[in-house]
DNA sequence: CTGAAAGCGCTTACAG
DNA sequence: CTGAAAGCGCTTACAG
């Protein structure tokens, strides 16, 4: 059980030995290989089964030039966005037999170029790189031998692979939840301006309250930062002002906590006088908030499977550059019960 | 810039040829062995340059019998705990010219031996086993042709090679850190009982209590869940049968939260009246507490680091089984500031 | 049905 | 200093 001295691991050749046929039968053997005779079969897997003999991929793939393996280059391993869709990632690919090396370039540059190189060196099949934000970023510099996807932040270059999350949508679904809530005087409270992912959002909701013929509470949307200090002052400013508020659409769970703590200090009821949806859908927010949170999900591990997807079928040859943004889904709680 | 067609990845023999030399030449010349002429050595790696050659480390490896890849096997990618020790594995392995394959066995025994199957194909060196509780795992089973380490979550076998945070001795920090703010009358309040986490912080708190000649409020640790709701709960209790309670050591920073909204609520002043310290260190808790929470970091990353170069040594046979326990640190915030 | 041979891309003694 | 040869572990035509 402790790992021991190791007394070299069987090769082909160690059980065609055993086995008493050539390595090139032990081979077909082992594969499965029509031409072998039952007996023989039988003999060879038997050997095999008492060496333990595990193929060797490593070889294997040097003779048929694929390694059946993928690098998932990724910017920032703690990012509560990278890693569900390095998850999705993983797990398609694990399905697929395929093998995935990890690499985190911690956001710098010259560490993914020296990434990039040993994943090459190793013959990987293909590249995912995964993104924290949704902003578009430069693609991979000197062209390379292998097929790229790039998940949640998309490629600058439109002619790549790209997938990610559909933010402009996923704004109008949120709106369009707090109408169906009987929701009329709904405020937009977001994060950072210069994320992609906040102008997409509010650009939605401004859209889809256009749509039914209103506009947002103070006429437009309320940009600040991606933290609970900010929900509840712009919350509270909000109150002050448009006493008649009766929803938040808030760009990050984060605000939404904030925002709830204002509500609730103020003394309004949610969700019976206001309601309130946030956005991430995340776990350790969404369900420890007094009343739990509405919130909308990226479905990133959605996202992850399609790269890993889309960079099987690239790498087959079936290439189809451009961007996808997949649609998000709202997850109902207690914040936005519709209240009669 | 595209992913255009591939002009098939150059090999030795293409550089060789283009340069005019053996292949054995041009494979000396690359690796900088000595026995090159100069001037044949400019033409190689300019033959090298220009057809953007990157050395097969697939095919070296093979001829090796090294490839410089080992696996990393961890049971749940979202795992707040796993992801900063599988950052400090990625960095230290990343620097040492060696590639990790990742793996996700979602918790499911059948899929890490499939996962373990397909590392050891690929001729993985060695493996890191991380897991997302400090309880003791079975090992690994069937014994294995690579050295394994277990990283946060050690295995049940003392003599494989284990890492994990002392988190007794973390509990006498936790509580020398509310003794030094001049508290006396501390309660603990932690996670589910079932978890060797909250027993050894218990543990850790009740010592230090003791030695201080003094003991927790109530005599003993507060266990229930890892939740907000449970730390709202207990505090507000706590608060009610013992009133002059001036200190809270909680198991979690999910906790913590709850015990300071609790505090609040009760308009009790944090760090005035009563200090608070939470547990696990997670900035998106810590940070948006009011007051900010101090904390018990657990160095998770170091974890990773230390699992991956014993991992290393393991490697090159200077093997040292048992399990090391790394020490945690107080990340001192607003909320147990000592107040005169 | 079985096996000798060639070869994947590379490195390393060993002659010249 | 340079190159022919052997070989890492395997698979795949091709003979027998």
């Amino acid at each position: 059980m402790a790992s021991g001295e190791s007394p070299r691991t069987a090769t082909l050749t160690d059980v065609a030995r055993l086995a008493g046929v050539s390595i090139a039968t032990a081979s077909k053997a082992i594969n499965g290989r029509a031409q072998v005779r039952a007996e023989t079969r039988t003999r060879v897997l038997e050997a095999a089964e008492q060496l333990s003999f595990a193929p060797n991929a490593v070889a294997r793939g040097l003779l048929q030039g694929r390694t059946g393996t993928v690098g998932l280059l990724t910017s920032d391993l703690e990012g509560r966005f990278s890693i569900p869709v390095l998850m999705g990632a993983e797990d398609a690919f694990g399905a697929g037999q395929v093998s995935v090396f990890l690499c985190d370039a911690r956001g710098d540059a010259i560490r993914e170029q020296h990434h990039i190189r040993a994943l090459l060196s190793r013959r990987v099949e293909g590249l995912i790189v995964v993104g924290s934000r949704t902003d578009p970023r430069p693609p991979l510099t000197g062209d390379l031998p292998v097929p790229v996807v790039y998940a949640y932040a998309p490629s600058e270059n439109p002619a790549d692979i790209s997938i990610t999350a559909d933010n402009v949508s996923a704004g109008g679904l949120a709106i369009d939840h707090l109408l169906a809530c009987g929701r009329r005087r709904i405020a937009h409270v977001t994060g950072d301006a210069s994320y992609a992912a906040a102008q997409d959002r509010a650009r939605g909701a401004e859209r889809a309250m256009k749509e039914a013929g209103m506009e947002l509470v103070g006429g437009r949307t309320f940009f600040g930062s991606w933290s609970e200090g900010w929900g509840r002052g712009v919350a509270s400013m909000i109150l002050d002002q448009y006493p008649d508020v009766d929803g938040f659409f808030c760009g990050s769970d984060q605000i939404a906590r904030g925002v709830l703590d204002s509500l609730r200090e103020s003394g309004k009821d949610v969700p019976r006088a206001i309601s309130v949806i946030g956005f991430d859908d995340w776990q350790v927010l969404t369900t420890n908030t007094r009343p739990q949170l509405t919130s909308v999900d990226m479905n990133l591990e959605q996202v992850g499977r399609l790269a890993a997807r889309r960079l099987f079928e690239a790498i087959e040859g079936k290439a189809a550059g451009g961007i996808e943004e997949l649609p998000c889904r709202i997850v109902t709680r207690e914040s936005s019960v519709p209240v009669p």
